[in-house]
DNA sequence: GTCTATATTGCGATAGAC
DNA sequence: GTCTATCGCAATATAGAC
């Protein structure tokens, strides 16, 4: 049972807008690979801009999702949920980090209202885990929580981000996210565990 | 003493095609910011594609100079170095992680030639530091080079890629660039040293 | 809700004068 | 080396039939 064209309009726009940007795909080029008629993105989304921002809204909820529900874990456990969950995500939606480096980029029109606020989520996330864990006594206690939480977001982000061109030149493993997930959690909790 | 109408042209792209992306700018717009005819666009650089490629090749080769001469340094002495050069590239060349970002995301015809070669020389500098480090016994003998190059990678990088965005909810410090980098080597250095 | 047809605008590129 | 003028094309958006 096929689904109706605002929905399949919705879901043609994600790769397309993942892999050329907005300005490279046409609503024509769109509508077409949706199997809809192209006026109809004007009708559903009011226009092209509409449609962008809707996928944006579809795209980022999965960020605040993923760091619910996540109490009860001690802060070492926290940081190694994220970077388990970062593996997840971006398997499950593979276009969501190209989206992300476009909007950092170059924000769009609905950057304040959807992009910010679930990328703060999860940056308030990981800004606890590791207060908690100073307060415990499990981190050094000279550690900004401010640094040293975007610190892990980009140790474990930036490999996904340039994962396209980072793999050309990394050696082939049979789990590549897995082993440097987990090499890279490793040297980070050795660097802000209290010894 | 003003320069010919090339280098103007040339000067204007660089943060035009930075902040709006190659589609999104238009051979109009750069004419005019750059004082110059729009049909020289064509008469220099072939065409739009051409000057985008030139502006490409003048910013990527920041990247390559930066890490060279660095010989006769320690291992945890070119760790710092590189924390160091970063803040010092980005402030030099403040458009430059645009470029990394979007060629990352949405490869243009220049990437194969220009990008990917010189953001290779940053990794093997990375690799061979940390490589050394392992035979010298500074570093931990458990380290794979590969993923612990690309952790110092992500946790210097990121942050510069998501300043515009992260800068928003980080507290306000007079030297954040030297605050943060100086957290961040702390933590990746403590993390891969052997002890 | 979906279609065709079209209005309108702006683009990149170039021919040819100077 | 620089300019004007323009060609040809592709874009978004919409009016109106069904």
């Amino acid at each position: 049972m096929e689904k109706d064209s605002r929905s399949r309009l919705l879901e043609a726009a994600i790769p397309l807008f993942a892999e050329k940007g907005f300005n490279a795909v046409s609503i024509r080029e769109l509508s077409e690979k949706a199997g809809a008629n192209s006026a109809l993105i004007s009708y559903y989304f009011g226009n092209k801009e509409g449609l962008y921002t809707a996928v944006l809204d579809f795209q980022f909820s999965r960020i605040t999702t993923a760091v619910s529900n996540s109490h009860s874990l001690s802060p070492i456990e926290r940081i190694r949920y994220y970077g388990k969950n970062a593996i997840l995500i971006h398997q499950q939606c593979p276009h969501l980090m190209r989206y992300i480096q476009r909007e950092v980029a170059n924000p769009s029109v609905g950057f304040e209202t959807v992009v910010s606020r679930h990328i703060a989520s999860a940056y308030h996330f990981l800004h606890a885990a590791i207060a908690n864990g100073i307060e415990t006594g499990d981190f050094r206690s000279d550690l900004d929580p401010d640094y040293a939480a975007l610190s892990l977001a980009g140790i474990i982000n930036f490999y996904f981000m340039t994962k396209p061109l980072v793999s050309t030149f990394l050696p082939p493993a049979k789990n590549l996210d897995h082993a440097y997930i987990m090499q890279a959690l490793e040297i980070y909790l050795n660097g802000v565990i209290n010894k």
